[in-house]
DNA sequence: AGCAATCTACGAAATTATTCGTAGAAATAT
DNA sequence: ATATTTCTACGAATAATTTCGTAGATTGCT
């Protein structure tokens, strides 16, 4: 992959953009101000900064821009992730695993999902070579 | 819990004082420059800094002074495991989990251990009230 | 047309985190 | 006892991120 790494703020503007689809900067930042107060330009310039770096595409025919999420949820995701692991837990997933199962009241539906996909990777594991 | 979050060179030194037990701030550097080069007033000056956040004790009676972590790594990993969940996968630790546990290569033990946990949890669901 | 509102671009201030240089005290070696 | 090494304290440079003010263009309103 060749985008960077999205920083919190970006990180932010992310999940606006997956969450509603193609954007305006003028819709990001009333979205993001029912969460926080930011002004205006500081959204315009931070989503200027993204466009960059490629995290997002800009559609800039009409006279306000519109701006798509140029990374997908699950790969962004993934890659914080990946670095979180290694800096608090000094790569071992499963370590974060257990401690995110252990504090957090999962559901029973939850703990069946995961039931569920522990069997699957079982079941994939067998079938390797 | 009062003291402050660690930053990620705080974390990086918090991780060797939590495997080394307490240390001079030459032992921690010696030990950090086999990872990376940082300079040994670095890492004081970060020493300095934890220690004013309470991230760690320090035993100045001697020469060299002699820091102790201060937090443990299980609540250190828990709130910065709260905080990333928020932002990343805002809130979902569940999705967290699965995508975790999706990405990377668990061993059949690991999985073990983590079934145990699940089945542990769904009994202590049972039993509340 | 003239005025107000809204948009982008851009520079730069403010904030936070990291890095290191220098000074001076204390210990050690010659 | 003098020089060298090793330590702490501290200020300040550097870097990365976030925030916003101002300027100028475009659109819409009266």
């Amino acid at each position: 992959m060749l985008t960077s790494k999205p920083t919190d703020a970006e990180l932010e503007i992310l999940h606006i953009l997956w969450e509603q689809g193609p954007s305006t900067v003028r819709s990001v930042n009333d979205r993001l101000n029912l969460q926080r107060e930011v002004g205006y330009t500081t959204t315009l310039k931070l989503m200027q900064i993204m466009f960059e770096k490629a995290l997002v595409t800009r559609q800039d025919d009409s006279r306000s821009h519109v701006f798509t999420a140029a990374v997908t949820e699950a790969d962004t995701q993934s890659r914080l992730l990946q670095t979180f692991v290694d800096l608090t837990f000094r790569g071992s997933a499963m370590k974060m695993v257990m401690q995110a199962l252990g504090n957090h009241e999962a559901s029973a539906s939850e703990l069946d999902e995961i039931k569920q996909l522990i069997a699957q990777l079982e079941k994939d594991q067998h079938n390797e070579q």
